[in-house]
RNA sequence: GGUGGGGUGGUCGAGUGGUUAAAGGCAUCGGAUUGUAACUCCGACGACGUUAGUCUACGUAGGUUCGAAUCCUACCCCCACCA
């Protein structure tokens, strides 16, 4: 399958495609001039994490192509809490957190997408702005008028939660109108007409093309995205630690360097795919290696990735420092690392303790289990004794003391 | 509104007066193997504590009992059927 735009193109190869509501006449589209397309994110918390990062890297390519991308944040909707979740007593967000997440979400677009004031200028927009002003009223007689509760009913979101016999709350019955919303407020302020998202949006953004057209006869497109799953199964962006953070201060360049360096084999050129801009021809020669190999492949995936990311410069100090760690079994300025005052030493310090403190793990029966697992390496000779103290006399020519928790783990104690 | 069922550890799910920090699965973590992969095998898996032991935990609050996740009472929430 080829297509005629750009974008098109670039999204089909690299595995970004998964439904359109219509590919030829958006290919049309697309082809003819400067489009607009976005795609919404939840405010909810401080950063993104590597899930968001896929349709990011759409909104990226859509630029790339000589497109507008708009990035939308539901602000709005951030703000009606969601009741059926109330188990997780999620706290109510005011106004203010979710201007300061949506400040923080910015440093983190900026990476992938440009946003300026040119014709193909990134805009980020926050549909507070409109929802905000909307009158219950005029909101039922103008947008209502045209969803049918028959219908709202066959959408996969709503179908499966009533079969499952979940309970499902107006509220979340409302998000859907007031997505499809966004998407007719959005063609009319910007001349926007395509809608892009995961596979697990494509009925809000269906509902959204078909607002425009009975409202407006607008001819709007709404492009989706396979769900994203590792091998395993697995959603991606998740790791012992949690999710895998878009913002340098929530998980290191080197810890993101590592996520995409241990990926799993089959996945790796999925991921090349998906979350470098390396052009497709080196990536069809890194899909011919075999075997260990394949590791070459995963170092330029970890550098790449984090290089868009974090920039060039964090990218080459995370893979050295991966480098002298796992290949020359030394140490790299980018471990995890904690100073500590030296007189603490003279004393000596509970190897438990230290551990806790240098975040290699939460509880001192965590580091215990660790040690009777033989797991726990003080500069890289196991640990055997749970009362050992770390003195002076550990600290290494580098003037450090390197902690293990496991392989993968490290962290270094600086005086 | 009526009747019946149910709320257990990260999750799913056993357990219906004591040997239960609570079976089993999944997830997670460590070890062996390996290629910083996958598969497989082994081990760990509430917190604190120098292996003794202490504390916290089975929706919430009380009660019965030498002793309760298990019995009683009230309350909260969920589900099913009926209205």
């Amino acid at each position: 399958m080829t297509y005629n735009s750009t974008f098109l193109n670039i999204l089909n190869e690299r595995g970004f495609i998964h439904q359109c509501s219509d590919f030829d006449s958006l290919d049309k589209k697309l082809s003819e001039g400067i489009q607009s397309a976005y795609i919404g994110y939840d405010p909810t918390g401080p950063s993104l994490h590597v899930g968001h990062l896929y349709t990011i890297m759409i909104l990226h390519w859509f630029q790339k192509s000589g497109h507008k991308p708009i990035s939308l944040m539901g602000g709005g909707t951030a703000l009606i809490p969601d009741p059926t979740l109330k188990d997780k007593t999620r706290p109510l967000l005011t106004p203010e957190n979710i201007n300061d997440n949506i400040e923080s979400i910015k440093t983190v677009f900026e990476k992938f997408i440009t946003y300026d004031d040119s014709e193909t200028g990134a805009i980020m927009v926050n549909n507070y702005d409109w929802l905000s002003r909307l009158d219950y009223i005029e909101f039922l007689r103008d947008v209502g008028m045209h969803f049918t509760v028959n219908r709202m009913l066959t959408f996969d979101s709503v179908k499966t939660r009533l079969d499952r016999e979940l309970p499902m709350t107006f509220i979340e019955f409302n998000y859907m109108i007031l997505q499809g919303y966004d998407f007719t407020e959005l063609h009319r302020r910007y001349g926007t007409i395509l809608q892009m998202g995961g596979s697990d949006q494509w009925g809000n953004i269906i509902n959204g093309v078909e607002l425009g057209r009975k409202k407006d006869r607008a001819h709007l497109f709404g492009l989706t995205a396979p769900l994203l799953t590792t091998a395993s199964g697995a959603k991606m962006g998740k790791t012992e630690g949690g999710a895998v953070w878009l913002n340098a201060d929530l998980t290191s360049p080197y810890d993101y360097y590592q996520y995409w360096r241990n990926v799993e084999d089959v996945d790796t050129v999925k991921m090349l795919k998906i979350f470098t801009t390396l052009p497709m021809d080196e990536i069809t020669k890194l899909e011919a290696l075999e075997g260990a190999d394949i590791n070459e492949a995963k170092k330029i995936l970890a550098f790449e990735a984090t290089k868009l990311c974090h920039g060039e410069q964090a990218a080459h100090d995370a893979a050295q420092t991966a480098a002298k760690v796992f290949e020359q079994g030394s140490v790299g300025d980018d471990l995890p690392n904690i100073t500590i005052d030296a007189s603490r030493l003279d004393d000596g310090i509970s190897i438990l303790d230290l551990f806790i403190e240098c975040g290699l793990a939460e509880s001192k029966g965590e580091v215990k289990r660790l040690i009777k697992g033989g797991g726990a390496k003080l500069n890289d000779i196991a640990i055997t004794d749970q009362n050992a103290n770390a003195s002076k006399s550990d600290l290494t020519t580098e003037g450090h003391i390197k902690l293990s928790a496991g392989k993968k783990k490290h962290a270094l104690v600086k005086i």
